[in-house]
DNA sequence: TTGAAAGCGCTAACAA
DNA sequence: TTGTTAGCGCTTTCAA
């Protein structure tokens, strides 16, 4: 058996609650047996059962983390182990552990959340996604659990905590930079409709678009689920068009990464024949050919962000709703090129 | 308060410790009073407050996994989520939480396994990343608390209990196949040479090079924590040589992202002039120009075998060592090519 | 400034 | 087959 706050007790001559307030570093403690008992605790290799001071205080300092159902092939994106590390990276300072749920289905997502929740494993979650009519935000807030989105919630939007980009505006400051640098043709490539990122960064591209009067055909928005077989198609059809864009407005790095492929493969080439623009700015982007003009979305930050918020919530329970919208960086390079004169149409 | 044992207890007119036994579905209890109570538990709402099960039973049904501490920027490899996709999925089926540790540096990732195991809030761990004299590999050893490695262990091989693929041989037949479609002149990248999986690849291939007789040059193997400037820097070199390369075994794909980048850069593209190998056939091989010929190393069966081994070793601390060896699968794709007679040198 | 004692919610002998 | 009871290790009143 490990060794317990009463060995420690006895060991430096005290009571086992005074043992717990040195632990709890409570200021009524005299210095000296502070001193007394942490040495005690030293000797003995004493460590705090967690378990047992959850019970005591109904709670657990520790925070669960869901990610979106593995159905979602997204899962492989590397934005997850980023804003992990962000979310780590403050749960660690404030010393609370992190709970991670990597369901299946979206089943086994809803499983493990009742399992935190319901369980008393967690004191807070953090939702990674954001996708409209979700079962688990629903529960979550009829539960009056506290929980931040990393995204944008669907629906009550103001009484919800979330931690977001403005997706809007990058997706329109992306369209009007290839607007400005003399493309008349611009597409939108999208992942599922059901996430509101991705609805968000549509509306940003079509607001641009119709700013500047530019056609804005149904055929120039493509939602595929993520680049592979079906996303090809997509692509494919969109470069069959009798008016083929030459600039696109493409909603993650890792599908752009596809659409560059399948443009190379049905023979037409990036900037050259047309130009793209990404978002997330993963470490991959400066590494693909050509290195993509990317917004960067502060990924770490918005891990941290939504720790932050998080954490306040859980331990206070009155805490308002927050919004809050990490800044943004559009990362010019090289997968953009301004239309020559001969080459406008 | 939530609901506890003892309102279901009296509600179904019963002992809380016949409830207790409900729910570990204990056989002694008969089918009636088993009904009995489960109708009060569903009328009441209850969950079992795993804290106080923990505490009693002194375990906590969940495992720690510790990534690398994210100085390794290695950590945005979507290597990471998809083994945890494995692990979780195993551990979701066996009814375990993962607790997840991203630590900033190699201190807190440390100060993080402490916590786990001192304070009881794990039963195992799972460690995703293997490097010669890791203190953390010594603590857990020394504690001998149940571990289990996604690599191979570099000391005390027989003693831990560890889940890898054979990559030494992976390594060896993908220097074999660019030796049999004509090269003559293979060099080798990869990361860390701290890292046990990054030494078999290298001497995999160091293997096949000898066997065939072929030049090995101190040149031809460059160490690149991971491609970017550094990286750059190093495949500048490496073709540079007054015999350079045409044929290439790289560690991993998102490496491989990086030297064909860095290859188009100084005017050589893939595979016309040099054939490219890669480790781990990421989602993103799929869709690179061109695809990648890569070792699939079966990420997501990695997780689930890691937390199965885990898991028995947690529930029996005498369950022996064990050592699995997950099969690999080459993926020939169009990263590489025969050398045609005229370059042949 | 410290101690005694009563829980937190659950499990597991031991009895019955 | 079920109930009684004593913990698991910690926190937190209430007293001193």
């Amino acid at each position: 058996m490990a060794v317990t706050i009463k060995d420690v007790a006895k060991k430096a001559g005290v009571a086992p609650s005074t043992v717990s307030r040195v632990i709890a570093d409570n200021p009524r403690i005299s210095l000296d047996t502070k001193k007394r008992v942490r040495k005690a605790m030293k000797e003995l290799g004493y460590h705090p059962n967690i378990n047992a001071r959850n019970l005591a205080v109904r709670s657990s300092q520790a925070i669960g983390v869901i990610m979106p159902s593995s159905a979602d092939k997204a899962l492989q994106n590397p934005f997850f182990p980023e804003v992990l590390r962000g979310i780590g990276s403050f749960a660690h300072e404030a010393e609370y552990s992190l709970y991670v749920s990597t369901g299946g289905n979206d089943q086994d997502v809803y499983e493990e959340v009742q399992r935190m929740v319901n369980g008393n494993r967690v004191d807070g979650i953090i939702l990674l996604y954001s996708r409209i009519a979700d079962p688990v935000q629903q529960f979550l807030t009829e539960k009056n659990f506290p929980f931040v989105i990393v995204g944008k919630p669907s629906e009550q939007e103001s009484e919800i905590t979330y931690v977001d980009n403005n997706n809007f505006k990058a997706s329109k400051d992306l369209t009007n930079h290839l607007i400005d640098i003399g493309h008349q043709h611009i597409a939108f490539i999208g992942g599922s409709t059901e996430l509101t990122v991705t609805v968000d960064r549509l509306n940003g591209y079509k607001s641009a678009i119709e700013e500047a009067g530019l056609p804005l055909p149904n055929e120039y928005t493509v939602h595929a689920e993520f680049l592979k077989s079906g996303g090809r198609d997509a692509v494919e059809q969109l470069f069959a068009l009798d008016e083929p864009p030459t600039g696109l407005v493409v909603a993650d790095d890792l599908m752009s990464l596809g659409v560059i492929n399948t443009l190379e493969e049905i023979g037409l080439s990036c900037p050259e024949d047309v130009s793209l623009t990404s978002f997330n700015n993963l470490y991959l982007s400066e590494i693909t050919t050509p290195p993509l003009t990317t917004v960067d979305i502060q990924i770490y930050q918005l891990g941290v962000q939504s720790a932050r918020c998080l954490i306040e919530k859980a331990k206070n329970k009155d805490e308002p709703a927050k919004r809050i919208i990490v800044p943004y960086d559009i990362k010019f390079r090289q997968s953009t090129k301004s239309m020559t004169p001969e080459t406008l149409r």
